[in-house]
DNA sequence: TGGGTTTTGAA
DNA sequence: TCAAAACCC
């Protein structure tokens, strides 16, 4: 009899939650990866970013495996068909796993619930993700908080030091199947290396110092770059609210918007694909798709909306205030739905987080809940001079800045643009009333 | 975590 | 005359 861990985007082998209780359940681990084709069929290349690193990072996890005598086993398929396999190749007691709180995510680990109760074996998922789940911060009267603030003072009051404790997976790695097997590769996947990295993991103190001198400054690059790696769990949540805690509340806070769309996610899930908010359902998008291109493209002839696309397209990444510019612009100057936005940003973010897309668009397109209300409208001209006054962000990634060409072209006028917006806005708000 | 326009109050 | 405050969207 064996047990089984099963990696998702939980990717170390250091204070994991559910790996730390499957290497504790006094059986033999198979340390297991799948490359979910459901989710490999659905992306637009085969040179995705994301799926290199991940690759690039099971590779890792493998040679420190080896180490100790064993292997990462790596399979591609279809999740229920591999466990299924697996059942007949393994007399298995339990499967682990951390627990996931998408709605894709959600509905697969039923399916497998399912397939592994028919056969008797226990299916256990933790929590290792985030500090609180879904339903551990909720109002008095037990329903979920829609308001941030709300929100965060709840979380911090509830917080204490245990939560913060690591499990320490990473001591207990004697307890793997000892058997090495080699890996398949990229291409072997259906994937191609790429030029886009993930950057490498800062220190703490790098991570906290830099963020705290310039996350509203995109000309430096201090932004935590910790996106990527919490997003596919080569950091643990509880060691980075660690060092939060003792160095930077607004670094705290961002910790907590992340849990905060989560929770908002798990309660209404229709709003990954439907505006939070009703009272927007008559909102008429333009959805003009030269302008769309444009906008993806970086050639709207706005700077500081150029400069964020192209930063996006090239390094997979874009600065936190620049995505709400670019985001601003989309749904509020050009009128397209913040759908069409939430999927692009979702093809390119190697920090992509289908709570948070969402919540972020939503939020911007005023849609959402907690929303910026539908009258703010981003000045692009004025978030560079606020933000970017030396036009270092800008002239980097849009190096033709000073040339006329690009000065006399401009996608839409700023001031038409922004009345066409309120008066959509306002219209569609009419409607709702009857 | 906004911007544009008008009003106000001190020089 | 001008900048800050107030007010609207």
């Amino acid at each position: 009899m064996i047990n089984i861990f099963w990696f998702r985007r939980d990717l170390r082998l250091n204070d994991n939650h559910g790996l730390f209780k499957a290497l504790n359940a006094g059986r033999k681990v198979l340390p297991l990866f799948i490359f979910d084709t459901e989710i490999l069929q659905k992306l637009e290349s085969t040179d995705d970013a994301r799926v290199q690193f991940i690759h690039n990072q099971i590779e890792k996890i493998d040679q420190q495996l080896k180490s100790v005598g064993s292997s990462m086993h790596v399979v591609n398929g279809n999740v229920t068909e591999v466990f299924n396999d697996l059942c007949s190749k393994y007399e298995i007691e339990q499967v682990f796993c951390n627990s996931d709180y998408e709605p894709y995510g959600i509905a697969r680990d039923f399916e497998v619930n399912k397939l592994l109760g028919s056969k008797n074996i226990n299916f256990q998922s933790f929590k290792d993700h985030v500090i609180f789940e879904k339903d551990e911060v909720l109002k008095p009267d037990g329903k979920p908080y829609t308001v941030f603030t709300p929100y965060s003072r709840k979380w911090k009051d509830h917080f204490n030091d245990e939560m913060v404790k690591p499990f320490p997976s990473e001591t207990y790695l004697e307890n793997f199947i000892q058997k090495t097997r080699s890996l398949p590769s990229l291409t072997a996947i259906g994937f191609q290396s790429t030029p886009i990295k993930v950057p490498e993991i800062m220190t703490a103190q790098e991570r906290l110092q830099s963020y705290a001198d310039t996350r509203n400054l995109p000309a430096i690059d201090g932004t935590s770059h910790v996106g990527p790696h919490l997003r596919f769990g080569t950091i643990s949540i509880r060691n980075l609210v660690k060092q939060a805690l003792s160095a930077s509340e607004t670094y705290l806070n961002e910790l907590i918007w992340r849990e905060f769309f989560m929770q908002i996610l798990f309660h209404f899930p229709y709003s990954a694909n439907e505006n939070f908010n009703s009272k927007y359902k008559h909102l008429e998008w333009r959805n003009n798709e030269k302008e769309f291109k444009l906008w993806c493209e970086g050639r709207t002839g706005f700077p500081m909306v150029d400069a964020g696309m192209r930063e996006l397209n090239e390094t997979g990444h874009m600065h936190n205030r620049v995505r709400m510019v670019v985001a601003s612009f989309l749904t509020k100057h050009l009128l397209i739905d913040w759908r069409w936005g939430e999927a692009y940003f979702a093809s390119k973010l190697l920090d992509f987080e289908l709570a948070s897309n969402v919540g972020n668009w939503q939020w911007a397109a005023g849609t959402g809940c907690d929303a910026a209300p539908y009258f703010r409208v981003f000045n692009p001209s004025e978030q560079l001079k606020k933000f970017d006054s030396e036009l270092k962000y800008v002239s980097k990634w849009v190096p033709e800045i000073n040339d006329l060409n690009y000065c006399n072209y401009l996608i839409v006028d700023h001031a038409f643009a922004r009345n066409r917006a309120l008066e959509t806005y306002k219209k569609a708000l009419a409607q709702f009333q009857h």
